[in-house]
Formats: C-alpha cells, structure tokens, sequence
DNA sequence: AGCGCATCTTGTCGTTGACAAGATCTGGTG
DNA sequence: CACCAGATCTTGTCAACGACAAGATGCGCT
C-alpha cells in the first residue's frame, strides 16, 4: 500500500486512457481536459503532456485503442452480416471509443500507430467482403461498410429515436436485407 | 460608405454565422472562438454573446441553417435514388454546415428553430420512402438514411482515400444497387 | 423631444493548453 | 556499493478562451 502518492503512479498513460473515456462517454471528446484528467488521476497539471505530448495525442491514442478493440470484435464474425452487426454493436458498445476514432480533426493523423491500426481494420472489412464478391471487393466493401457505419453514427447521435432500444446487430442484418436496394425493386 | 466601424454593425448575426463557416470548413468546429468571430467581423469580443447567447448557440444557427439548405435540395430530388445522391452530395458540398448538423453534443438540442429544421428535413426522407414502400416506410427510411450518411460520413473524415474524386451522387447510385444486399446473393 | 430597448463595448474572472525549468525516482554500469 | 543517465512527475508561467456584469450608443416609436 502506498503511502500517499509516490513520485512515480506507475501506470499513467493507462490510468489516463481510462479517465478519458470516462469523460468522453459522460460529455464527449470536447468535455475532455488534460488538466482535469490529471486531477482525477492524482497526478500535476502537467503530468499528461509527457505521456502523450498534447491532447490530440492523449485522443489519438484513444483511437488507436478503440481500432485494436474493433480488430478484436471483427475478428469473430462468421460472415459477412455477422461482421457489419459486429461492426454497429461495437459502435454502440464503446460509444466513447467510436466517436474519436472517426473524428479526424482532433487525431494526430499521421501517428505511425494510428495508420497502423487503422489499415488493421480496413483489412478486416475488405477481408469480409472479398469472400463474397471476390469481382469487386472495393465497391462492396464500400456499400457494406457505408450501411454499417451510417447506421451506426445516426443511432449514436440519437437521429433514431422511435428504433432504440433493439439489438443493433439485429437491426443491422434487418436493414441490409431490405428490399429497397434491390435492382428491380417493382418486380 | 462608413467612417470607420459604426457602433451597430447592421446584420452582425449573419456576419457571425458566414465567419463560423469559414472557419469550421478549414479547421472544424473545434477551432470556432467566439472571440475570434468577433474579432474577423471587427466587433469586440462580447457582440457574437448578444446574438447567440453561448458557443452552442451560435453553433445551432449554424446548424439550422444547414437544414434549411439540405431542405431546399432535399425538394428537388426526383426519386429516392436521387434523394439519396443529393443527400451524399450536400454533405460534400456544405461540409461545414454538415459537421455541425450530426454534432448534437456541440447544439443546444432543444431550440425549438432546431427541433422543427430537423423535423422537416425528416420529413422529406420519409417522404420519399414512403413513395416507394408504402408497407413499411420507417425501416425502408433507416435503410436509405443509413447508407447515404454513412457513405457521406467515410467521405468526409477521409476514411476513403482512395475512391475521392467522383461525384458522390453517382457513387451513392451505384452503391445502392449494389448486389451485397440481395436476399440470396449466390443466386 | 424624448423614452425604451436592442445593440455593442469595456472590464473582469476562472479555466485551459502549452511550454520551460527543476525535482524525484529507477535501472543499469562501473 | 557508488553513481549516473534518462524517464517520470512537479511547479511556475503565459496567452487565449467562455462567460458574466455593467455601462455606452443609437435606432425606432410615441
């Protein structure tokens, strides 16, 4: 047991991680503050800048953990409506994680981890398509990852009110099977 | 012409809000400082306050302003296929307004010029739905709505390096008629 | 002529991000 | 064991910001 607060917190960049997503899903990525990060973890106003040099790196590295969390997620569907329900639930499972991940302006965007972790996820989606149209896998994975992703962000932005509630993987499969996108819809 | 800066600045909320748009389309809306509005339109920094009341009043203008013109375009759309193109299309065009409009977090939710902008521009979409599924017209909605904010949102933060360039009315075309969406799809 | 109110200004406070310089601890080398 | 190098964290500071308060200005109406 520590006596106070020892000089060192021993893990900082994590414990500020956490932190942040605390506030991210309580008031969004704007609420976000190093220095009231540092508070609630213990530490100085200026303890986070070494950690992650400014706050669009403290949040780039939230996204970067919310892309492995999504690689993990993906990485379990069985097909191809299976990874695009796994693709809404997550999104609405770790709302905080979503929401800097696709937030450009406030990423570091050319952080090496980042870029990584990202085409991470692209090969995933692509993977996920290319089994079902191996012809045009670029423009599938386009349409597939279009519904999914808009799906996504209008539930989360609360533009649905009269559907919440359901299972978003659910909802998914549902939506990607109706008829509206049918070349001949008239018959 | 003026002598130097009349003490009334004659339409300093429209000034305001064209400013803001400026500066969301080249830095986000992250970087809108009512002081530096106020300082571009050349009124000291307390003016924007009178007119929006807060940041996120001033945001709201903008946001309801971004309805009204997705509104207008939403009214020219032919069918529902050209409903979602013009959607796509207006996100490309009006990334500004767009930004702000899916940021509820940035937006006083409940104005009431808001509320009924949003209504309406529901109102065409479902409308347009409703032409052609007369069943089922809210699912058919979230499918279409889904699709062509999600691909609007992928254009916009960049997330589809690769296939910029087109017109994004043409691709949410192709996109929709996609065969990824049939019900049996190995025929 | 003059009153009322919308409009705009000046002044101020607490908070923030960023930077600089210094204190403390840890792990490894001699 | 002595000790050093670098990683980790602290204290101090600055300019910019949002919000608020109080006062100045000018327009329109009576």
């Amino acid at each position: 047991m520590r006596s106070q607060r020892p000089y060192h917190h021993g893990d900082l960049r994590r414990a500020l991680i956490t932190a942040a997503l605390e506030v991210i899903a309580a008031e969004g990525p704007n609420a976000v503050s190093l220095r009231e990060l540092a508070r609630r973890v213990g530490v100085s106003h200026a303890a986070p800048a070494h950690h992650f040099g400014d706050r669009a790196g403290l949040l780039t590295a939230v996204a970067v953990d919310g892309y492995r969390l999504l690689v993990d997620e993906l990485d379990r569907a069985t097909d191809l409506r299976d990874l695009g329900g796994r693709y809404v639930s997550f999104a609405l499972t770790h709302p905080a994680h979503f929401q800097v991940m696709f937030r450009p302006e406030l990423l570091d965007r050319d952080t090496p981890a980042l870029v990584a972790a990202r085409a991470e996820t692209r090969e995933r989606l692509e993977r996920g398509i290319a089994a079902r149209q191996p012809d045009d896998p670029r423009l599938g994975g386009l349409a597939a990852w279009s519904l999914a992703h808009g799906l996504a962000t209008l539930l989360l932005t609360g533009n649905l009110p009269t559907l919440e509630g359901g299972d978003p993987a659910e909802l998914f499969r549902t939506v990607c099977t109706h008829p509206l996108f049918h070349p001949e819809p008239e018959r």
